[in-house]
DNA sequence: GTCTATATTGGGATAGAC
DNA sequence: GTCTATCCCAATATAGAC
């Protein structure tokens, strides 16, 4: 999961387990007498590594901020129309949701919990809808996007649906991250309705 | 709030309370002792109206699916184009998720607590599902939505995206739930872009 | 219908041996 | 780094008086 180099392998083991324990069955739902026990150790014994059950959730949602907000960046720094940006944005986010699926169950799941635990989550929330909001305002500028829709009910609207897609993606199942991306994005974009195209 | 007649309006104002505390911190972080305050009561007496404190929750949800339904029913009532329909639902699901908003939290942030203790869960929103893919697939039929969009994904970008409403909707804010209702189905069915219209 | 008092369970966390 | 043993607390729920 984390792991810098070769340090602290059974750290981060331990991470991974409490990042699907906690996806499962909610913050509270996961005791860390079941996390020890999943990870084949006793409860005491989780204290050598972590100084409490809220230090693990603290962990496991930074991982998942480093990984989106470097997905945001390498998007940003390809030069496109805000049309596309924006469709690069929603693929990066639900690529970032594939490989993170726990980290996102827990962060939704457990808002309330965690908000209070984690003190960067208003801002890290708040950076992600400037970065939106940022693109459709500029494509709004530029007049390729429509001024009469609210940039912040579109943001939100688009947020809302990214962050539900884990609960029903399966990454067994017929549908892929990327499909799913470009579809919604073409949703947002274009819209269901077919338009009469002026040649 | 559920009262039928002039009958049991302590137990009514008791899952009121309940309600807004199981939206506020979720139903674990939320205590029977919590309510019982909130109730000016003890928390033993509470026993007096309700076996368990999963019942109570039971009848909470259990009053969002009347509403939720009987509104639905309403719109389908309507003869209406496709694209029209489909607006008319997503509106109707927000004004009941304005009526019902601490419902709906609890619905979505202790989904997993719930599925375990609600038997219909699965099944109503399987029925919710069906309800608006079934729109999406005539409105394809008529040749009025594009085919080229998978329903289910439709389906679950709307009700992502309604869902997450209720998480951001500030009652005596600047946006009401039929400006936000008006905006998101705007946008699913003709999108942001700028189109060229065919004089 | 509410209160008093309490049974019972399971939670997070700690101290010290090994 | 893990185990043994345990502390302490808060949770749901119950029994019976009033």
């Amino acid at each position: 999961m984390n792991a810098t180099a070769s340090t602290s392998t059974r750290r981060d083991e331990i991470l991974d387990i409490a990042a699907v324990g906690f996806a499962r069955s909610g913050f509270d739902g996961c005791s860390v007498r079941e996390i020890a026990r999943e990870a084949q150790i006793l409860s005491g014994s989780l204290y050598h590594h972590f100084a409490s059950k809220d230090e693990m959730v603290v962990e496991i949602i930074a991982h998942y901020w480093e990984r989106l907000f470097g997905a945001y960046e390498q998007v940003l720094d390809v030069e496109a129309s805000p049309d596309d940006t924006l469709t690069a944005l929603v693929m990066a986010s639900l690529a970032v949701a594939a490989e993170c699926p726990n980290e996102v169950r827990i962060l939704h799941q457990d808002w309330h919990y965690l908000s209070a635990v984690l003190p960067d989550l208003d801002e890290n929330m708040g950076r992600i809808e400037r970065t939106f909001t940022a693109i459709v305002e500029a494509g709004v500028a530029e007049g390729i996007l429509r001024r009469d829709i609210d940039p912040r009910i579109a943001y939100r609207t688009i947020m809302g649906a990214i962050s539900w897609v884990t609960r029903w993606y399966n990454p067994g199942g017929p549908l892929s991250m990327p499909e799913i991306g470009a579809t919604q994005a073409m949703l947002w974009v274009d819209g269901l309705r077919i338009h009469e195209v002026a040649a």
